[in-house]
RNA sequence: GCCCGGGUGGUGGAAUGGUAUACACGAAGGACUUAAAAUCCUUUGCCCGCAAGGGCUUGUGGGUUCGAGUCCCACCCCGGGCACCA
């Protein structure tokens, strides 16, 4: 007999299936459609290992079997090919990225081909390819017109490794998941993709879909919603006595927020003015400037606030000399163009004659530019500019209306009445604050610390400089070794007002909050937060508990109200960070805290000092990349007319071929050394322009590359609709719990980001999640080239075969689970398969067949149902473990083929003679998903002349399933003491009579009664005595 | 600290509340062989016992139940995620 020969063997189908094209998807065949979809591999050079494979192997057997069961499997490949991996290796090794890309891919192709996997070649796709990227680059520019894609000057995550900016994904605890390198934080221009619009949307519809718990609820978390409130405390001692309200072009003092806004602030005690501005409807702005000076007030204690054109108005003010303490220009137009192509040549005019901001910056103390969310006509880049100009503060908020029309209007009065604003959780506790925290980036701190001059006293300027300057150069891996130890330094001579108590309170800064949270600032209550409480009991701050626990279980040794405002805190040995009812709160007292959140929110907004609001842990995703080796961002920057996208014809900007790709130490792509792609004309204004030489981070090309499959190779669309409606969405997605957040996130946002764009079907990419364990190395630790303990996939094909390294991978654990590679533990598999290679070959030159169309096996019913059951489940390891018992039997010989001696001298062992052709048959389909080359051969040797991939899935002959004789337990006290078999048919009294009768029963009754006897049909017995 | 998983033989692991330790690895003994490898057979949770048999056992302690690896409570340990998120 020969052996099984699986170099030979594996080749030769490998061959025939390519030939034959077995794999290639149907478009709209009439079949039942299944998507099965693994993550596609990042080309390294190092190869695949092992790991790598189990969850292709894994999809690849699922394949197999819905083929077999008539599905229509799309099964597709592809390469995400860009990124930095690859750079540093094309650096290192002095090979140009594309070069390296394509040498790594080929090996990548013939492991996979050596694996046995049943993939659909034809629809290969590369995030490299042009013909790929130039959809990459236009959904970019879909994002960039639906005004999800913006930049923005933010402190980011900066890898000095590979010098580059990272989303917040990409850091793990401090550093950067890939290179391990610490992160710092740097302030750069960024391109920044509005994730966060959709964080309600990707917690909502993960009820829709069917994915592994733990991945829910790390998306949830990750995504980090939480709902309180935003509370305004008005800034004291301001030296504010009135206001100066200037209304737009078509304006009037009575329109839009006017009237509520001045009521708003006469209520508080301030003058107000709003004049009317001459000629409304075609405003000039020298003359109503002028109009202004003649009659109001304006000096160094009037905040001058300028709606729309009325900002306009404002900047002519204080160009021509006029003073303010403070000036807040919203929805201001400052570049004369308008986003809804419409022509408004007052205005235009007015800014054309430009202004003279190095006056106006002198004229007050204090700029707070703001811009409407919803506001389609004055663009967003006009309040960014403007900001800039004077050393504004921005906020781009949404107004109540669009262009802040509405009759009432909380951003603005927030931001004519000097304020912090606070995001919390617990508004209950609001009488408990005894002062506000802000990050050491805040911008109320870089206004203290310039505007010393303005307030006599005692300030400590220079020690707050101090602190934030040593705060803002600390790195998240510093701020963590400080282990939680927090520090912090108060304003001094700057408090405000506690907006329902009027209180004073003071201000510190600390770094324990966050800028990018919620508002970047705190009301401390040092009773009922531990971070605040660990704070004030640092810098003795006396505080004030407002929350009476009221549940049994709360640790009740906290101070009596009695202890309220005193400075001796050591009285305090904990806070209270639970419920309770309300105390020392004026009219709330008494109230449960769930419900004085609410009414505390409600009484707050009624003021206009507070409302409801939602704060995200989700940051908007830092989409640029200062690499070579990524998608090029197709947009264009025009001195005259800001950011242009690059039109959709000119796609795709391709990236230039070049010597050099090294990454700068100036945070500047390598592309912006090449004159040739960066100068170019400007497709709005033909003027001289620059390209944007940023690219994308390699989760641009990741995020869609599914949907592609459906239409790899569509030259008009980035695939045809009716391709996406027949394939989409993926039916089962496999991949790493490492793409959680990462991935997994990015890929349902971009999804659903194109359903809004009418551009497919559904919301959600993939109906269904499986998350497959890594496979560890030996030593137990992670495969990796630099242990030296990386399993090459070549290797174990080489000595075993892709058979056995399949099922191998399948059997060694629970797919889910993390497990180390056992090389003892692979032979075992082999010794399975060679043992039903030589037995089906004995089988088949003995040709003692008993044919039939249907098994008549038991075993091998039961079998069927089991493995088709457990691959629904993907429990591949105890399906394998099925087919071992199916083919070897249980305790004894397999009922449809006698046990065989050895090869050479063959005899059937227990009496049988005859095999169960329809069995054999059976078992080889259940096992060809698991082993397809071995089948393959052994199904040919079997006589057929169409290969085994064509048969349907074995059914399992129910009948076959009931079993004529059964043992049950006997037990005693719930303990067994023998076993008996019995008919299908016997009844309860037969079993009992029997089961008293056994002996090893008898002896555990004597001399004692039985109480009651539990009869499970076909399980058990139980005699309960005493 | 918070949120998820998970603790079963020497090892990887199996078990709809109903015979715990399937399947496999490893180990021991045997057959074949000059020998080794390969292959085949037998044994293999622990303790007592010559045996028949008995007792114990699913991280620890309690509980529910006729019966618990499985359900409930508390604790310990391991792995993963988040981490001053107000």
């Amino acid at each position: 007999m020969k052996r099984y020969n699986h170099r030979q063997v594996e080749k030769k189908w490998q061959k025939f299936w390519a030939a034959k094209k077995f794999f290639s998807a149907r478009d709209f065949d009439a079949r039942k459609k299944q998507y099965v979809l693994f993550e596609f591999p990042y080309p390294s050079g190092a190869g695949l290992h092992v790991g790598h494979l189990r969850p292709y192997v894994a999809t690849d057997i699922l394949a197999r079997w819905k083929r077999m069961e008539g599905a229509n499997v799309l099964y597709p490949i592809g390469w995400d090919a860009f990124g930095l991996p690859t750079e540093n290796y094309a650096i290192k090794n002095k090979i140009h990225p594309r070069i390296a890309t394509d040498r790594n891919i080929k090996t990548f192709r013939r492991q996979l081909k050596a694996t046995g996997l049943s993939l659909d070649w034809n629809r290969e796709v590369d995030t490299t390819d042009p013909e790929y990227y130039k959809w990459t680059q236009w959904i970019f520019l879909k994002l960039f017109e639906a005004g999800l894609a913006y930049r923005a000057e933010i402190p980011i995550n900066w890898c000095p490794f590979e010098k580059t900016g990272l989303a917040n994904e990409e850091v793990v605890n401090g550093r950067h998941e890939r290179c391990g390198t610490p992160v710092e934080k740097k302030l750069m221009k960024q391109w920044v993709i509005k994730i966060t619009k959709y964080a309600d949307r990707l917690i909502e519809d993960l009820e829709l879909v069917d994915y592994p718990e733990r991945v829910k609820t790390q998306q949830i978390n990750w995504i980090g919603k939480s709902e309180g409130a935003d509370i305004v405390f008005p800034i004291v001692d301001t030296q504010i006595k009135r206001f100066v309200l200037l209304h737009g072009r078509q304006g009037s003092p009575q329109d839009i927020f006017f009237p509520w806004l001045a009521q708003k602030l006469l209520d508080r005690g301030y003058k107000v003015e709003i004049p009317e501005l001459p000629n409304p409807d075609k405003p000039n702005d020298l003359e109503q400037a002028e109009h202004v000076r003649k009659h109001c007030r304006l000096d160094a204690q009037t905040v001058i606030l300028g709606h729309s054109f009325g900002g306009v108005v404002a900047l002519r003010l204080l160009e021509r000399g006029a003073k303010a303490h403070s000036v807040v220009l919203a929805a201001t137009p400052i570049s004369g163009r308008f986003n809804d192509n419409t022509k408004r040549p007052t205005v235009t005019e007015a800014v054309k004659r430009g202004f003279d901001f190095e006056k106006v910056r002198k004229s007050a103390d204090r700029f707070i530019v703001l811009m409407d969310e919803t506001d389609s006509i004055i663009p967003a880049s006009d309040g960014e500019k403007l900001a800039q100009a004077l050393g504004a503060e921005y906020r781009f908020i949404p107004g109540k209306s669009p262009h802040f029309t509405g009759s009432q209007e909380p951003g603005i009065y927030e931001a004519v009445l000097p304020s912090l604003r606070v995001f919390t959780t617990r508004a209950d506790t609001i009488f408990g604050a005894t002062h506000l925290v802000v990050a050491p980036e805040h911008p109320i701190v870089g206004w203290y610390l310039s505007h010393h001059h303005a307030v006599s006293g005692v300030w400590n300027i220079k020690e707050v400089s101090e602190y934030v300057v040593v705060a803002k150069k600390k790195t998240d891996i510093t701020r963590l070794a400080e282990e939680k130890e927090k520090t912090g330094i108060e304003l001094k001579r700057f408090s405000v007002s506690h907006p329902l108590s009027g209180r004073k309170l003071p201000v510190w800064v600390a770094d324990y909050v966050m800028m990018g949270y919620g508002s970047g600032a705190i009301m401390a209550v040092p009773a009922h937060d531990e971070r605040d409480f660990a704070f004030a009991k640092k810098y003795k701050i006396p505080f004030l508990p407002v929350i009476k626990p009221t549940s049994v279980d709360a640790r009740d040794d906290r101070p009596e109200p009695s202890a309220v405002g005193r400075a001796d805190i050591d009285l305090v040995a904990s806070c209270w960070t639970g419920e309770g009812m309300l105390i020392n709160s004026e009219k709330y007292n008494g109230l449960p805290s769930e419900r004085a959140r609410q009414n505390i929110t409600w009484d707050l907004e009624k003021i206009g000092l507070g409302s409801k609001s939602v704060s995200y842990k989700l940051r908007d995703w830092v989409f640029s990349r200062q690499h070579y080796w990524g998608e090029p961002i197709p947009i264009i920057h025009c001195p005259d007319c800001g950011e242009v996208p690059v039109p959709e014809k000119d796609l795709p900007v391709l990236l230039p071929n070049v010597k050099r790709y090294e990454p700068t130490d100036t945070g500047e792509s390598p592309l912006a050394a090449i004159a040739k792609f960066v100068n170019v004309k400007c497709p709005r204004c033909r003027g001289p322009a620059k390209r944007e030489t940023d690219t994308m981070p390699n989760w641009a090309g990741s995020n869609w590359y599914f949907i592609r499959y459906a239409d790899p190779k569509n030259k008009k669309d980035f695939a045809s609709r009716k391709k996406i409606d027949y394939w989409l969405p993926v039916d089962l997605y496999i991949g790493g719990m490492e793409h959680t957040t990462l991935h997994l996130l990015y890929s349902r946002f971009i999804y659903k980001f194109l359903y809004d764009q009418g551009l497919l079907a559904g919301s959600e990419p993939y109906s269904k999640r499986r998350s497959n364990g890594v496979i560890l190395a030996e030593d137990g630790r992670k495969m990796s080239k630099s242990y030296g303990n990386v399993v090459n996939p070549d290797d174990i094909i080489g000595e075993f075969g892709a058979d056995t390294m399949r099922m191998y991978e399948m059997f060694l654990a629970p797919f889910d689970q993390m497990v180390p590679w056992d090389s003892r533990g692979v032979k075992g598999v082999r010794r399975f398969l060679d043992r039903v290679w030589i037995d089906i070959n004995v089988m088949i030159k003995e040709k003692k067949w008993r044919r039939a169309q249907k098994t008549s096996s038991r075993q091998m019913s039961q079998a069927i149902r089991k493995i088709t059951n457990d691959l629904g489940d993907l429990k591949f390891n105890t399906a394998i473990s099925s087919l071992m018992i199916a083919f070897n039997g249980e305790g004894g010989r397999p009922d449809w083929r006698p046990k065989l001696n050895t090869e050479e001298k063959w005899e059937p062992v227990g009496g049988a003679e005859s095999f169960d052709l329809a069995a054999t048959e059976a078992f080889l389909k259940l096992l060809s998903p698991f082993a397809p080359h071995i089948t393959e051969e052994l199904w040919a040797l079997l006589g057929h002349k169409e290969s085994i991939q064509l048969e349907r899935w074995p059914e399992y002959n129910e009948s076959l399933l009931a079993k004529d004789t059964f043992k049950i337990p006997i037990q005693v006290n719930g303990k067994v003491r023998d076993v008996l078999e019995f008919a299908a048919t016997a009844e309860q009294h037969e079993i009992e009579t029997q089961a008293l009768n056994s002996p090893k029963v008898e002896a555990h009754l004597k001399g004692k009664t039985i109480v009651r006897t539990i009869f499970v049909a076909g399980k058990m017995i139980n005699f309960v005595v005493r």
